[in-house]
DNA sequence: GCAAGGTC
């Protein structure tokens, strides 16, 4: 007696694999309610028993985790309520197609095979599978199973022996779709709600205005404004070193100093004369060997999307928009894969020679195959593997179509060479190194003679720079050509390319290699970082204020490590040494109490903000120039709180008090054009804190200044002066930001400090309370009057 | 309107 087997895969194209392999091609296709999930039908044995197979998919997840209906709408709960909200799983409304057609076949079959990807991700969705199956069909057997890739003998395997599915795997998804969607949510809604109407942020009128956190794109973030503050941080420093050129008849050599170069001038002129002074050159040392570059891995998404950044200049957006449109015309295998070794069974040679019709790379696929040319060797293995898909690999012959855009060209172009370049031999070179000596110094010079090209033939993006030098023979002496001693300088680390933004994402397991490139869009799209032609990535005053305001308050959500150890977390539950209630419970509570915490901080976010707007305001307008010392130490810098803000005088003669650190650090109080005359005094002020702030005799502008104060004043720019205050408040020159803001800044940081001691509450900032009519409970107004500054 | 993860 034949049974009905129902089986599952992830995607339409693994069902069509699946049931091509399993049947011989003898498979019949329908159409089921959705457009891109058909259903195949065969006949099949497993293990003796005669089986009527009906073979469909889903497309991906088949379900959405969200808030219940109340929790949805921003304004209508507490953000920090979002960590317990009831949240409920469902299957989205173009999803419900894919729904009916399981339900419809499970109806009618007594086994449920689950063909999804092998990965915790698959195991997931096989759970979402059976929860919509069961539900129609409560006596369904379910069974798993288990492949590595769509070949024959992999398949036929799995299907012969079929497991149970694992509930630790999908617990583990479980919880990560859980926190994610809590973490997100809440933060998100937090600084969005607090920041969006208080400042002019850099939107246009029709863009939605989203501060959105995520535990994916903030370290994301955070990778992007840490090396720009390395940039920033960056010292030049001088340094010297010496050169010497040889050259004789035919060729030149140049020789690299032993000691690299020299901070010390004066030692390194001391060493560069006493070299002129006995310039001849003895070699003491010429070594030869064989030298290998090696081809690359075989092509998982991770080098794609770096080489293709570093190679072709495409973003990773781009790269994996045309290879998913490659994929779907079947030009190129799956393009979301970590596999970066060919199984011993793929039919490498039959790959190669589809390719030998190409009209550039053609005649280099039949070189590879023929034997006498020694070019071809096993691709090596990286030591990926996702048990799910090959690596990346050309998978149908085209020498260009007429639809292809030039990314698409250049895609297919990239992923062919470097198929073949896998399958190739190494480059094969000759390095020689010759050393001397001059006066006691140590010189080397190198050399290249490229003996065989090989993969580099085919592998066009990649170069092997060869360069001679002359025959030296030991003990051979001669007079340099040049002697020279050059100077150089420091130069800071570069800001993040997006190959580097890549691999420091995959270094620190942060997203997937199918979500990398949406992390980096988040940012773009947040207005959190901007790329320019060179793809280098570099934080908006916006992204570096959220960073700057989350690390000064102590906590390291833009870091890294939040994921690692939340993703280590998801592991035991997926290896069963941890339970998810457990895990979700712990997890849940930390992070709520640093939102708490985050919201009892509020202010440092605010004071973040208007420092850092204001300077991209004044950036815009250019209006940073140098400004020079000319008082005293005012005060410790309260804001980086390693240096001292001293006064200093700006070109156009206006002056400020600014911390040593800049431009690390950049905090700063700017004073008027009122102020004429400015100097720091030995008198402290005995509110401001931490103390010593030091107070500053001014001489303002008669004329400018309201008549009942002298123009005489000894005050304190520590935020309690009223005379200070108002002085500046009035005369400030629109429209440029002054002591306004500064006042501002110090009538909110005073207010929100008194606040938050008198109640106690973490929610009394909550400034979003002027948008709504009807007040919720959790609600408390806020008295300051709301700016919303021009700048 | 929020996340990240699948995929069309």
């Amino acid at each position: 007696m034949a049974v009905n087997v129902l089986n599952v895969a992830e995607k339409p194209s693994a069902a069509k694999e699946i049931a091509q392999i399993l049947s011989h091609g003898d498979c019949r296709s329908l159409s089921g309610h959705s457009v891109y999930n058909r259903i195949f039908h065969f006949n099949y044995m497993i293990g003796g028993q005669p089986c009527r197979m009906v073979m469909t998919s889903v497309s991906g997840h088949l379900m959405e985790l969200d808030f219940e209906e109340q929790f949805r709408k921003w304004y209508y709960c507490d953000p920090a309520d979002l960590f317990q909200a009831p949240v409920r799983r469902y299957v989205p409304q173009d999803k419900l197609g894919i729904k009916r057609t399981l339900e419809e076949q499970a109806r009618n079959c007594q086994w449920l095979v689950l063909w999804l990807d092998c990965d915790r991700e698959g195991e997931n969705i096989a759970y979402e599978v059976v929860e919509v199956c069961l539900n129609v069909n409560r006596g369904l057997n379910v069974l798993r199973a288990r492949f590595s890739a769509f070949i024959e003998r992999e398949i036929q395997h799995a299907a012969q022996n079929l497991h149970r599915p694992n509930r630790n795997l999908s617990d583990a998804v479980d919880a990560r779709q859980e926190i994610d969607l809590r973490i997100g949510a809440s933060f998100t809604r937090f600084q969005t709600m607090l920041l969006k109407d208080r400042f002019v942020l850099p939107f246009d009128e029709h863009e939605k205005a989203i501060l959105s956190y995520g535990p994916c794109q903030f370290p994301t973030l955070g990778f992007v404004v840490e090396r720009y503050w390395q940039v920033q941080a960056h010292q030049p420093e001088d340094f010297w070193t010496i050169n010497c050129v040889y050259r004789s008849e035919n060729d030149s050599a140049s020789f690299k100093w032993a000691r690299g170069h020299l901070f010390d001038y004066v030692a390194a002129v001391a060493i560069y004369e006493m070299c002129v002074e006995e310039p001849l050159a003895t070699v003491f040392s010429v070594t030869g060997r064989e030298t290998r570059k090696n081809p690359p891995h075989p092509l998982n998404t991770v080098e794609l999307v770096k080489r293709a950044s570093r190679f072709l200049r495409l973003g990773s957006q781009e790269t994996m928009k045309a290879a998913e449109e490659l994929y779907q015309q079947g030009f190129i295998s799956y393009p979301r894969t970590e596999t970066d070794y060919f199984s011993e069974n793929t039919d490498l040679r039959r790959m190669v020679e589809e390719q030998t019709r190409h009209p550039v790379w053609g005649n280099y696929a039949h070189r590879l195959l023929d034997s006498r040319e020694n070019l071809w060797r096993h691709p090596s293995n990286g030591g990926h593997d996702d048990k799910a898909h090959p690596p990346i690999h050309p998978t149908r012959f085209s020498d260009g179509e007429p639809q292809w855009r030039n990314d698409h060209k250049a895609v297919y172009e990239l992923v062919v060479r470097h198929f073949l370049a896998c399958v190739s031999q190494p480059a094969v070179g000759y390095a020689t190194k010759a050393m001397i000596d001059i006066a006691g110094e140590q010189f080397s010079a190198n050399g290249l003679m490229v003996t065989a090209r090989n993969y580099l033939e085919v592998y066009r993006y990649e170069n092997w720079a060869a360069s001679t030098l002359p025959n030296f023979d030991l003990g051979q002496q001669f007079i340099p050509t040049r002697l020279t001693l050059d100077a150089g300088r420091t130069q800071p680390p570069p800001l993040l390319s997006e190959a580097d933004l890549i691999a420091l994402m995959d270094k620190e397991g942060i997203g997937t290699d199918a979500t990398m490139h949406d992390h980096i869009k988040k940012l773009l799209d947040r207005r959190y970082a901007t790329k320019d032609a060179q793809t280098r990535f570099c934080p908006t005053n916006l992204g570096e204020a959220l960073v700057m305001g989350y690390d000064t308050m102590g906590y390291e959500l833009w870091k890294p490590h939040l994921r690692s150890i939340m993703e280590r977390d998801m592991k035991a539950v997926g290896d069963g040494i941890k339970v998810k209630e457990n895990v979700l419970e712990t997890c849940l509570q930390q992070m709520k109490t640093c939102f708490l915490d985050v919201g009892f901080k509020a202010f440092q976010l605010l004071l973040y903000f208007l420092i850092f707007l204001i300077f991209s305001r004044l950036e815009s307008q250019n209006q940073v120039p140098e400004a020079v010392q000319v008082g005293g130490i005012v005060r410790r810098c309260p804001m980086c709180r390693e240096a001292d803000m001293v006064l200093k005088r700006r070109p156009d003669s206006k002056f400020m008090v600014g911390c040593r650190n800049f431009p690390q650090c950049k905090n700063v109080v700017w004073l008027p054009s009122v102020v004429m005359e400015a100097t720091v005094t030995t008198h402290t002020c005995n509110s401001c804190i931490p103390a010593p702030v030091y107070k500053i005799d001014f001489k303002f502008k008669r004329a400018e200044i309201p008549p009942q104060y002298s123009i005489y004043h000894t005050g304190c720019v520590g935020g309690c002066d009223i005379v200070l205050n108002d002085i500046m408040n009035i005369y400030r020159a629109p429209p440029a930001p002054s002591g306004s803001n500064f006042a501002f800044l110090a009538r909110l940081t005073e207010t929100l400090c008194r606040e938050r001691t008198s109640t106690g509450s973490s929610f009394w900032t909550w400034p979003w309370c002027c948008l709504s009519k009807t007040r919720p409970p959790w609600w408390r107004c806020w008295e300051i009057p709301k700016p919303k500054p021009a700048w």
